[in-house]
DNA sequence: GTGGCCTGCAA
DNA sequence: TATTGCAGGCCAC
């Protein structure tokens, strides 16, 4: 809605926050109510949800029944009825039916870069924070990338510091006060403080805090000094494990969400400029406030942990983590440069030929990567059978143009265009671009992405480099170890069935795994009843489809999909599934009704995914959400067990001083740049380490390969 | 420029 | 009308 705001500029957002300052101003007032506008100057600027509102607003105020008092040029006379009433109203709008008044920072600001100011400041952090494990330090640090290299170094402009309720320091980095002091510093405070911040693995590079530099051990569940010593606490982590299926989790939503008190985005406060031109005071102000917020909101987040049972997931798990995805986006990958530019030119030559024969076949030109110009081709000018519609015109997605390919040459071309068009610009060209001045591609791992506990990865995204055809397979060629060194390349076998093993108890696929090496042809055996040795290629295909589909949580369509059979087919598999491994059946039924209960599913280490779509209304939605039931606890305990393995393999790393390093995690896999005289000690780590992460009732197996590239090693 | 849509890559 | 992601190209706004 049009911005309300009283004469301290404080904002005031939605209706109720309106009226509530409208009666607040009313008495004694009267030219306040001037500060109202209703001028919706530009309609087409506001949301449906903004302009409703302002309706709302306005027709609250006409309802009154003394719209007099609302006219300007009879001043706000009479104005306790009119208070009256909108007090009635504010009840009726308030979620709890009370009146309360929207928290506000009162934050006394105190900005300094004196040498020995500042010393005289971190030694009363010091102070403060070492007399009690819950006094919380908070710190935010002010960094800015530069956006025209490649590189993701950042610079830091200052750092605010906040360990009491009232006050918080901003120090600039200028002078004496560098980026390493400050590294120092908070390195220091470490050993004695809860330092708290929002997103700790930014300024990594700047301090490692005392429990890593200090640390060689792995992940110990029985560990419970958390309970009773200083430990770095991230809210950004916290937040996100609170509630994973948020979209995001910037700072000023942690604020509203757990204070409650609104604070400008930083994009709204300094806008494009770079934030060394901005101005000192705006710093400080923005910088303060968000220490203030990661003070202030941790021991509510905690709080929250602690209800959930997640402050082990959250201090073993997901805060070491953060700093071996650092390490890893620090130590980045090699990728040739040469190399990809040679197999883009490549790929250039031949989509070239395909794009001739395309506009010659369809006997004109037009855009082949236009899903709506090619439908317009495939499926008006050229009448070939239309299968399925989205909601803008013709598919033309690689199942439907597969059915045609084999009776039209056309089609089979634009396949292959496709594909190649695909790992041009995607792969060879978009890696290419972000090869950082050091010949290496250093991507983003993000921790609080996913509704699972997956990591993802971007800029570029790494987790998803082509493997299954050949021609995709040889991007991977381009990722090579540095001079001398090798890849291990080592990654679970079928992790997420073996985890829905162990879970669902059942006897059968507990035995299927102990029993021998294909679960896919043991499974066939025992649903399709043939001896181990007469299963059929088509009957192996068909169970691993059915072992894949069960993770996802099934249903006949989808299976019918996938394996292009009829839905009754796809059921029949599915009920000899579950006869033959009825537990697997009763696992699944037993997570659906506990997630309907509670609103969450959770894994084995306790994570949990909030399920709101079981409540809807929608059909569909409800069954996605018993999909997400199913799927939810299997997927994001195998994430659970490969951040454990990576920070025993990281810490076992480090107390053995070898000279190798961890650099890619994909879901199931891990990459370890590995010295040359390491090979057989890395390979022994990788193996005995992410075996023995979690301990289920099946063994948890490892395949390990040494390569001088990518493509070799995996 | 931004965002929705379609498409396709991985585990 | 199978789970979780990220990204490029197109195209309407």
């Amino acid at each position: 809605m049009p911005d309300f705001s009283d004469a301290e500029g404080n904002r005031i957002s939605g209706v109720y926050g309106a009226i509530y300052k409208l009666k607040s101003m009313l008495p004694g007032n009267e030219d306040a109510l001037f500060a109202f506008s209703f001028e919706k100057d530009n309609e087409s600027e506001y949301t449906p949800a903004v302009l409703y509102q302002t309706d709302r607003f306005k027709d609250i105020l006409s309802n009154a029944g003394v719209p007099e008092l609302l006219d300007v040029s009879k001043g706000a006379a009479g104005s306790s009825e009119l208070i009256a009433y909108l007090e009635s109203e504010l009840v009726k709008l308030s979620p709890t039916g009370k009146v309360t008044k929207t928290p506000q920072f009162e934050l006394n600001i105190i900005k300094t870069s004196d040498l020995n100011e500042v010393e005289e400041i971190f030694k009363n952090a010091h102070e403060y924070g070492a007399k009690s494990k819950d006094n919380y330090i908070g710190y935010f640090l002010m960094r800015e990338g530069n956006k025209d290299t490649a590189s993701k170094k950042k610079d830091t402009v200052g750092i605010a510091l906040c360990f009491d309720e009232k006050s918080a320091v901003y120090i600039p980095v200028e002078n004496f006060i560098s980026e390493s002091y400050i590294g120092n510093k908070l390195a220091e405070l470490s050993k004695d403080c809860a330092l708290v911040t929002f997103d700790i693995k930014d300024g990594y590079d700047i301090f490692e805090p005392y429990e890593i530099s200090g640390r060689t051990s792995g992940y110990d569940a029985e560990d419970t000094s958390y309970l009773t010593s200083p430990k770095c606490f991230d809210t950004l982590i916290g937040a996100y494990l609170c509630n994973p299926i948020k979209n995001d989790y910037a700072i000023e939503d942690i604020s509203k969400e757990y204070l409650k008190i609104p604070f400008d985005k930083r994009s709204d406060v300094f806008g494009k400029t770079s934030i060394k031109e901005a101005d000192a005071d705006k710093l400080a102000d923005y910088a303060c406030k968000a220490s203030y917020i990661c003070k202030t909101s941790a021991p509510l987040i905690r709080e929250k942990l602690a209800k959930a049972g997640m402050e082990n997931l959250f201090y073993y798990i997901e805060m070491p983590l953060s700093y071996i995805l650092f390490a890893m986006e620090k130590e980045g990958i090699i990728a040739r440069k040469d190399e990809l530019k040679a197999y883009s030119d490549k790929l250039a030559i031949r989509i070239a030929e395909l794009e001739k024969a395309i506009y010659e076949a369809a006997g004109c030109e037009f855009n082949i990567n236009s899903p709506k110009q090619l439908g317009e081709v495939l499926f008006e000018k050229l009448g070939l059978p239309a299968e399925k519609k989205t909601k803008s015109g013709y598919s033309t997605a690689a199942d439907v143009l597969e059915k045609l390919a084999p009776d039209n040459k056309i089609v089979a071309d634009i396949l292959e265009y496709r594909g190649l068009a695909k790992l041009k610009s995607t792969y060879a060209d978009g890696l290419a671009a972000y090869i950082d001045s050091d010949g290496r591609i250093h991507t983003s791992f993000n921790q609080t992405i996913t509704a699972t506990g997956r990591i993802s990865s971007t800029e570029p995204n790494l987790q998803n480099i082509p493997m299954r055809t050949e021609e995709g397979r040889l991007i991977r060629k381009v990722f090579v170890p540095k001079d001398g060194y090798v890849f291990a390349d080592a990654d679970y076998s079928q992790i997420e069935l073996r985890i829905l093993a162990h879970m669902s108890e059942d006897k059968g696929l507990i035995e299927a795994y102990h029993e021998g090496e294909d679960i896919h042809r043991i499974t066939a055996s025992k649903v399709f009843h043939v001896p181990f040795e007469d299963v059929t290629p088509l009957q192996r295909r068909n169970a691993k489809a059915v072992n894949f589909g069960i993770v996802y949580g099934i249903s006949s369509f989808g299976l019918s999909q996938d394996l292009s059979i009829s839905r009754s087919e796809a059921k029949e598999y599915m009920d000899k599934y579950f006869e033959t491994y009825p537990g697997v059946k009763e696992y699944q039924d037993k997570v659906i009704a506990s997630a309907k209960e509670t609103g969450v599913s959770d894994t084995l280490f306790g994570r949990k995914r909030p399920i709101p779509e079981l409540k809807a209304s929608n059909f569909n939605l409800r069954q996605f959400g018993e999909r997400v039931a199913m799927n939810a606890p299997i997927q994001g305990t195998a994430a659970d067990i490969m951040k454990i393995a990576m920070i025993n393999v990281f810490f076992r790393i480090k107390r053995e001083n070898l000279k190798s390093r961890l650099i890619l995690q994909i879901h199931d896999e891990l990459v370890i740049e590995t010295a040359p005289d390491e090979k057989d000690t890395v390979t022994n780590i990788l193996t005995q380490e992410m075996e023995s992460a979690a301990d289920l009732s099946v063994p948890m197996e490892v395949d390990c390969h040494i390569g001088n590239d990518w493509y070799e090693s995996k």
